[in-house]
DNA sequence: GGGTCACGATAACAGCATTCTCCAAATCTG
DNA sequence: CAGATTTGGAGAATGCTGTTATCGTGACCC
């Protein structure tokens, strides 16, 4: 019937209009040189839209940023739940979600940013929302604390994991040890970053192991 | 002589005017809400300053938040280095140095921030400093690192730390991990904070230890 | 006492997010 | 198909903020 296919239409027609203002913000994110912050302006430009759709389909820019944080996130999480998936022991899944995670969140050395390797920009927003907006980035960082905490309880389950680190606080915990560690480690300690795959390593190591010498 | 009489009095003078501005900032940062970024007016309204002045001494407001942010990590690298310097052996150092710095780096819960409790506007600014201006970045955690990498070599030195965990990058990376886990955690896994003392034990035993159980 | 210098008050300017106005084209309705 | 309604384009207007420039005044030095 007329209505139904007019609603339809018209969410599509919305849809694609939101998706082109996404799409411009992603390509501006990638394109913009290091910490070099976009403007709505330049996405309105780039999508070939007008500002007052824009503020139509994004009740602000901050609606824009959350949408390509999350849309970040998720695409994030499926490209780990691959790679995962191809381990066939709980602690191999788990290392290769710890060393995986860590590689997507270096800093891109080029600048070939893409949805899985945040940005400086996203990176920054990621902050703001992490200290102002609490609830929204928890919901944001859902698809990842789900996937790390299945990792980790089927670990625990077979007893490769202390099952003190069976909850999603803990995942959560590990979730920004990753992050952080790969994104400013290394400008926090002045030092030259190392060749990732062994920054990697060293990480599954540091998680797994802990600092401390092996109780005799 | 008068000469140098004149250029110490100014620089006396100039000094109480910096330091009136920075006071004026750290007073802005510790009162207000939640993520509520001071603007240059304001610390200049409260210095009982001019604007002038201000851009005198000030090359720009990144100058006065990179000038706070500096203070805040030298006090707070003393206010730890008088913890540790309370245990006796290099491992309670360390322990007493990741609860500690743990500790100071957990959100406050009422509002009383300190130039040892980061608030919202200096940890953003961080991660500003962390992502566009590695340099400046660097020689600001000094301080920390330098102290967080005695304590480790310490350790290291009579064997309680694996020795792969001696270098500043590794400093560097415990830091972050102790940060971003106090900040963040349990925001980005969404769940309830829990109790400091309890939280910053659960920190140091995954630092130390790691995930996995011991190997039998 | 005249000159220089630091400073306060304040206006001017620029960038950006957001809102508003006007209007034309598309879409719906009867 | 004709009129009504919605949609969206172009861009001007507003408000906030950082930054710079102008002007005048009082302090300090010779």
């Amino acid at each position: 019937m007329a209505v139904a296919r007019s609603l339809d239409s018209a969410r599509v027609r919305s849809e694609g209009r939101v998706q082109r203002f996404l799409d411009a913000g992603f390509e501006l994110l990638a394109s913009a040189e290091s910490g070099r912050d976009f403007t709505v302006q330049e996405v309105v430009d780039r999508s070939g839209q007008s500002l007052r759709s824009f503020y139509q389909y994004f009740a602000g820019k901050h609606e824009l940023l959350l949408a390509l944080f999350d849309e970040a996130i998720r695409s994030t999480a499926e490209r780990l739940e691959e790679q995962v998936a191809k381990e066939h022991t709980p602690l191999e899944r788990l290392q290769r979600f710890v060393t995986e995670y860590y590689r997507m969140c270096l800093p891109a050395p080029k600048g070939r940013a893409s949805k899985n390797n945040p940005t400086p920009v996203l990176a920054e927003f990621c902050h703001q929302l992490l200290t102002a907006h609490h609830e929204e980035a928890s919901r944001a960082f859902v698809p990842l604390v789900a996937l790390l905490e299945k990792t980790l309880s089927d670990a625990v389950e077979v007893g490769v994991v202390r099952s003190t680190f069976a909850g999603e606080d803990v995942a959560g915990g590990i979730l920004s040890t990753i992050m952080f560690n790969a994104a400013y480690g290394s400008t926090i300690s002045g030092t030259e970053p190392q060749d990732p795959t062994s920054a990697a390593g060293e990480m599954w190591e540091f998680v797994s192991r802990g600092i401390v010498t092996e109780p005799k």
